[in-house]
DNA sequence: TATAATCCTGAACGAACGTTCAGTATAAAA
DNA sequence: TTTTATACTGAACGTTCGTTCAGGATTATA
């Protein structure tokens, strides 16, 4: 129950220490090897720490690379709200949108982990729940945004939960399409594809 | 070495007939329950063969749900081939393809088994390479349809390469966010999707 | 009829892997 | 110091599942 990194006796130090090594240690296996072909054991060699206390941890492997996508939607909050004050216009922020999801795909790519995880089945009822609420999340980030734009009058004014599953769903298949693509090349890809977007969905005077 | 259907004598009708009859089970079963949660033993009981004889008449599990791809492959381009010719623009052909697109996906759902097929690791080289050729011949057909599109004038001169690929990422990125909608409500996304990535690569006088 | 090719069976293999648990060590609390 | 809570170990379990194989049955061939 401690507030903040505060005041930790030397117990609690080296759990979250632990803690701290079999996230980073599996995050870097997920990303380089994908989710199911990283097994518990190989995290266990990687980090020095027993199976058992994995498991003492985390409460199963699902529930370990669940951890690990919530740090790492965590971090591409801290990034947009870093991002954002730069960009004046709405189209811009897409565009911005863009640029640092290819960025975090590509770089970060819990991606291909994360669209393999998805796609498994026999998932725990509270596992499913986990993803749609951060499938929500997204398109509710999405519908804030082209809000936005509506509002002041970038885009035009139509069925926006609909405009938002759509973009939704340009940025999944990208992320999917991009996966055997230069960075370079990815980059121009996701650009295209924005602007494509939005002069679909601009106002006829642009 | 026959070259129809003609001439089989009973043992090679047999054979054929089992084989078909696999094939029909073990699609079913994909479609319901995916691609990992269906085994051989669930389609061995579905037909009434055992689990070698499914051995004798396919080379693996990949290689079996290969050949049913590759049959939805080509049963999709019978249907196109029909429809196609009632469309007279290329932008109602686009139309037409994301109709098609979304009627076969909900309907003949290997999709979902197919894309929980292509997130798997552990491929050996030829089911890695006969998904490449796939890939490589939807965005094959995407830039005929483009460049048709372009060379009457209704879309822009731009980076075809690149506008086959954004189209790709679009159908795969809607099917995988439409596997929860009902179908009314699919239709109606493909359609404004597909309006918008129109109204993306329009010529200005639309 | 005899031999070979084809079709099919079903038991068994084997390897992978997530998970558990009885037990140990270390540090905090009393 | 004694007791209790926490952190950790590692062997073992259990289950699943794709694949194989020796052999039997049926049909074609010589």
């Amino acid at each position: 129950m401690e507030s903040k990194g505060a005041a930790l006796n030397k117990k609690q130090l080296q759990s979250e220490q632990t803690k701290r090594r079999v996230a980073d240690a599996a995050r870097a296996l997920f990303v380089n090897k994908g989710y199911k072909a990283t097994s518990i054991e190989d995290i266990s060699e990687a980090t020095g720490s027993s199976k058992g206390n994995i498991y003492y941890h985390f409460k199963s492997k699902e529930g370990l690379f669940l951890y690990l996508l919530d740090e790492w939607e965590q971090e591409w909050e801290v990034k947009w709200q870093e991002n954002v004050s730069h960009y004046k216009t709405v189209t811009d922020k897409l565009y911005g949108f863009a640029k640092q999801m290819v960025l975090d795909d590509l770089n970060h790519p819990l991606s291909k982990a994360a669209s393999e995880f998805f796609n498994h089945d026999e998932k725990p009822g509270d596992v499913e729940e986990r993803i749609i609420e951060m499938v929500q999340g997204h398109l509710k980030f999405n519908q804030d945004l082209l809000q936005q734009g509506i509002d002041n009058g970038e885009f035009k004014a139509e069925n926006i939960e609909c405009l938002a599953i759509i973009l939704e769903s340009l940025v999944i298949g990208l992320s999917h399409m991009s996966r055997q693509l230069k960075l370079q090349n990815a980059i121009q890809l996701y650009q295209q594809a924005i602007k494509i977007y939005l002069y679909g969905i601009a106002n006829p005077p642009h």
